[in-house]
DNA sequence: CTGAAAGCGCTAACAA
DNA sequence: TTGTTAGCGCTTTCAG
């Protein structure tokens, strides 16, 4: 039934079928004109043969369908869902995802691009990719392309990614609801989205009146840099009664500070996150956090390529997906 | 230098360089007899005009130089790190990664391992695949395969994976070493390497004489799994002075359950997990643990990859990778 | 609606 | 040492 001989070719089929090869091809893509009983014939003879079309032939004169999606980081959670997303996507359209990593490096995650190329993807969905914007555009002339997770200046592509700025107002307006005033803010440095977020602090503190009470740290997109900058927040006299912290990751670190002094949280301090990590969702920690829709992300950037791949006239789409505020026992009312 | 017009073929390349195909083709991959005048003159015509030997054309006739390698949980940051050992080992070797994921569910991994074979990779590295035995045995059949954590039963596979036997034993031994006697486990459930890390436990506590306080409560690798299971052991009776869970995220849960009957960590009850992962060295976590060296893993499974490609014949190997204790502040010696 | 034939870019005999 | 010549398995005109 399965056998592990030598595989067998359209060639096979054909004869197995009393066919020409021509006509097995035909068939083998959905052809629209070809005789019910030719059809049956010849897709019974590939089935009973175990017959799978050799993907490089095919590439080779055509189509390879298969695209490639560039993780720019491995290691970072918020991108395992987002490929889950695409692949449920794809799962339907015929299409096949192999993936690459750049390890958060510019040099090999352009080289990981070309390795895709080279692989003949027909398209190419980039996950906060880190390599230059000119590089991007150069790659969405070569093949479509879409982006996820950043935003290009240009806006000549494809583009889906979570609305930072929203989300951050949220967790402001969350904190505030709570009857919080001096709600401090973590940053995330050069994180992407962390411009977004801190933008979006601001913003939401100032049009609540609580333009007085800002307050913001430099930190990181990590444990280490959210214990920093919780830190220096807390050796400038009157403590913030609430903390937003630019991710999940650093609000942990900020937890860490704050035990540190003796400060217990939701009691003294209440805490918010961003991404709505495993992280967060631990007991242990149970973080209020912003979530993004990640697996939706994946899904509509599959589905942006795929309709770009069949009308590759389609103009470039920027989507911003709304983020939603996930309350967990890390925010409590202002304790008078 | 760059342009994107159509692709330079290997006929550009030998018409610029006044030579034939053939000559081309033999210098390309490092030919052995060609002269060292005509070589310069074919290399030099390659990189003006941007020659990239196209792999699909190359697979068709014989190799790709591409390896598959097969996660099977992109969620799990255990892999991330195997695969940048995999990429380091590779990075020199002329040959290219590519990256599928099977979202944990057999099936799916199934057809994403057939799908690289579709790309024609010409080696598999399967890491902690949930697909049976036989599945992995037929793949191994058809292409050289290498198996990353998990013990094949049969043994006739290239084999890399951490000793869990050991790992829980140094856990067991630094408790015992700190004074506890009342040792009890949260196991793994059904993850992979689980019963080993169970077994591990056992042994140690008997060859330390400790048999008679042996206790263990199923759990899982998770968050979750670590709760129940520790809230099971909580209710009988005297509580154990230190637990060893069967993974980091069960150790969070295990923390979890323990908070919540009030036994702080490490005062009243020591705590030690497994994997070393970003988690256990969270500062909020701060997690004594054992480590796996994952990146060497990684490098060590691409390096018997490569072997196994240069030398078909070579005999399947079984490497059993010694672990690491890291102890942090979940453990402490035992108070009076 | 079906079949024959010509390549896609490359490698691997085989000649020269 | 170098050039010539067949294909690898498939898609795709172009005739029947």
């Amino acid at each position: 039934m399965d056998g592990d001989g030598k595989p067998v070719t359209i060639l096979d089929v054909a004869r197995h079928a009393n066919v020409s090869k021509s006509l097995v091809s035909l068939v083998m893509r959905g052809a629209p004109n070809v005789s019910e009983e030719r059809r049956r014939a010849v897709l019974k003879a590939a089935s009973d043969l175990g017959y799978r079309p050799n993907t490089l032939a095919r590439g080779m004169r055509g189509r390879t369908y298969t695209i490639g999606v560039l993780l720019s980081d491995l290691h970072n959670p918020f991108f395992a869902e987002v490929v889950d997303g695409i692949e449920e996507a794809l799962a339907s359209s015929g299409f096949r995802a192999v993936l690459g990593t750049g390890s958060r490096d510019a040099g090999r995650e352009e080289e990981a691009a070309e390795s895709m190329l080279d692989l003949r993807t027909e398209g190419l969905i980039l996950l906060s990719p880190v390599i230059p914007e000119e590089k991007i555009s150069a790659l969405s002339r070569r093949v479509p392309t879409v982006l996820v997770g950043r935003h290009p200046r240009g806006g000549t592509l494809d583009t889906i990614t979570g609305d930072d700025l929203a989300g951050a107002k949220m967790a402001v307006e969350h904190l505030a609801g709570l009857g919080h005033e001096r709600i401090a803010h973590v940053s995330g440095g050069p994180g992407a989205g962390a411009g977004q977020r801190r933008r979006g602090y601001e913003e939401a503190m100032r049009s609540l009146g609580l333009g007085g009470h800002v307050q913001v740290a430099e930190g990181s997109f990590t444990d280490e840099g959210g214990y920093r900058g919780a830190k220096r927040l807390l050796e400038d006299g009157l403590p913030p009664t609430a903390i937003f912290a630019a991710n999940d990751f650093a609000a942990v670190g900020v937890l860490t500070a704050l035990e540190e002094v003796g400060l217990s949280v939701p009691e003294d301090v209440s805490l918010a996150g961003y991404d709505n990590t495993h992280l967060a969702s631990l007991r242990h920690i149970s973080l209020t956090s912003v979530d993004q829709p990640r697996r939706e992300m994946g899904r509509l950037s599959a589905g942006a390529l795929l309709n770009r791949l069949a009308d590759h006239s389609a103009r470039p789409e920027l989507r911003l997906l709304a983020p939603k505020l996930v309350p967990r026992s890390t925010t409590a009312p202002l304790a008078l």
